[in-house]
DNA sequence: TGACAAGACAGATATTTGTCTGTTTTTTTT
DNA sequence: AAAAAAAACAGACAAATATCTGTCTTGTCA
């Protein structure tokens, strides 16, 4: 390979690697090797030590292909959750077992707790941000404390609301002024709160 | 090892290798052998090899650390991008490489193509959802379609805005009444789209 | 009970991959 | 121009890892 000045190829190959592991698929010090056309193993490994050497990378020295980027927190371990469709009366857990789609949380972040996912439906809580089709990521749970948003079953239909107390009375509220609030003893209805929203998603376009 | 009924030291044995490859660290047939503690590595290959068979898994034969998850139908891989902290005007390839944290994303929602994630600043574009603290997922490209909601570079600054053009004029355009449009024409700024926001996600306590 | 399939084991070989030692070429610096 | 530093090369060896062949053990089911 023709010789650069210093630090030009081992940034390329940074980014290179970098790609890589993010991708999933950390490259072997040959097929850095190949990718940038070295004719020499040493030539990349001696790049990727200079690259450990500075920090921006780290390797579990002796394994194959275990190149890393340094943890930030341990961030990096991320779970698969189920995006539910229809949720019918009762029974969460099955809707659980045939989900829609799988959707990658931070593993961090939600250490515990079994985590779902629904599309939501009607603009009812437009003002806090929340709009029809959003994703809304929930920790199932059957208590809640008053302002949290909680997706609840009321009758046969799933809904998020914001929980609250009126004088003792539990109340699902919607941030709509066009929309009423639901209050379940008033309800002949089977009412049951399936969880706490903990994040909102949106994909746009 | 033990003997287990059929099928369930291989779900085991699944559900490992995936939280591996979900984790940035497939593992190697010997890993998987200690992991379970079986004394033959044959015993983990097996395993492996009939989760190739059923299309729960994918390998690239003969290299190591190759198991991933499939792609298309069936479990979802994710990939993960950077958080930026603070962008600076002009380098936000430096940014990139060093990030504040990692967002998983799913891969077959976002095929290719370079996307970074940032927190919103402010409330300037209340009115379509995106409130402070959110973090919005966006999509490297200097161009942008009128309508489009695009991270941009006015002067030092990076902002959240809609992209419109009003009489041959760009224009930012913010979705809150108490802030201003800004025209990029009549700063004396350098100004630049750095992407367009693809996706928008809120944590909730 | 006996046949069969799946699980587990044992030992060996092939390939991939990481690592080492030393040399040559090019760039940078003095 | 000389010295120093970085980049690239060459050839080897060692460790990790994948793969192969054959056998034994256990569970399932007719």
């Amino acid at each position: 390979m023709a010789y650069t000045p210093p630090g030009q190829t081992r940034e390329k190959i940074y980014e290179f690697v970098r790609e890589r592991i993010l991708n999933g698929t950390p490259p072997s010090t040959r097929e850095v090797q190949m990718a940038f056309g070295f004719r020499a193993v040493q030539s990349a490994r001696q790049h990727l030590e200079a690259l450990v050497q500075e920090g921006r990378l780290v390797k579990d020295s002796g394994k194959a292909r275990s190149h890393r980027l340094p943890k930030i927190g341990g961030a990096h371990a991320s779970n698969l959750i189920p995006v539910l469709g229809r949720v019918q009366a009762g029974d969460l857990t099955a809707a659980i077992q045939n989900p829609e789609d799988y959707l990658p949380v931070q593993q961090t972040r939600y250490e515990s707790g079994e985590l779902f996912a629904l599309t939501v439906q009607g603009d009812s809580m437009l003002r806090a941000g929340i709009l029809h089709g959003d994703i809304v990521i929930v920790r199932r749970q059957q208590a809640a404390r008053p302002g949290d948003i909680v997706v609840a079953l009321v009758g046969e239909e799933a809904t998020v609301k914001r929980y609250r107390v009126r004088s003792g009375r539990i109340e699902l509220h919607p941030e709509n002024e066009s929309f009423e609030s639901i209050i379940p003893s008033q309800q002949g209805e089977p009412f049951s709160i399936l969880g706490k929203v903990i994040e909102v998603r949106r994909h746009i376009e």
